[in-house]
DNA sequence: TCGACAGATAGAAATTTGTCAATATATCTG
DNA sequence: CAGATATATTGACAAATTTCTATCTGTCGA
């Protein structure tokens, strides 16, 4: 039995542009002031994007000092791949 | 380059809870007064859902007199499937 | 400990989304 | 053609989302 409300979650991460765009600039770890410099977004929409990326868990974060460090999380990206593999069979 | 308005157009057939009933109970094709009767919305509110699941191609229609029938659209959902493999390569 | 800098949070405005009731359209049947 | 039935569209409203400015918190280095 699935909670649908929890997988719907999983899948906000995707459907805003901004955060699309946040993903590819994921294929390596980024610091949140590189991903700031490169989006046409306010520091406090960056920070917005992320802790939904987060808390999906399609993306990581480590903090080094005064930094935050991201990067895509294989293993979330792969519940949300199973989960569509699912409704194919 | 990827148009990630459309790729969010995508995703966001799988963001919302009741979209997501409906696709697990497409396994096998239904009707749509099928849906209708086990999803506690109203007709308006499956036909807008419906809408929004042909449109990102995740689902297909066969109108076969006054009935509609709904099929999960394999190709629709390996796109998205391909697209978050890209993500973690 | 203080100033500077990175990031988070709060609150507000604008926009989008989900839902419904009412109505329109399409198709079948008599 | 007229009535019945299945689905789509319209218009309205509430709730959720995106974005901003202002402000707060946390961390480093002098």
């Amino acid at each position: 039995m699935e909670k649908f409300s929890e997988v719907a979650k999983i899948f906000k991460a995707f459907d805003d542009e901004k955060r699309l765009q946040i993903l590819k600039m994921l294929d390596e770890e980024k610091c949140a002031c590189v991903l700031l410099e490169s989006l046409n977004i306010t520091q406090p929409t960056l920070s917005h994007h992320m802790k939904i990326l987060c808390e999906s868990k399609i993306v990581s974060c480590e903090r080094r000092g005064k930094w935050c460090y991201y990067s895509i999380d294989k293993n979330g990206i792969q519940n949300a791949i199973d989960f569509l593999k699912s409704l194919q069979e």
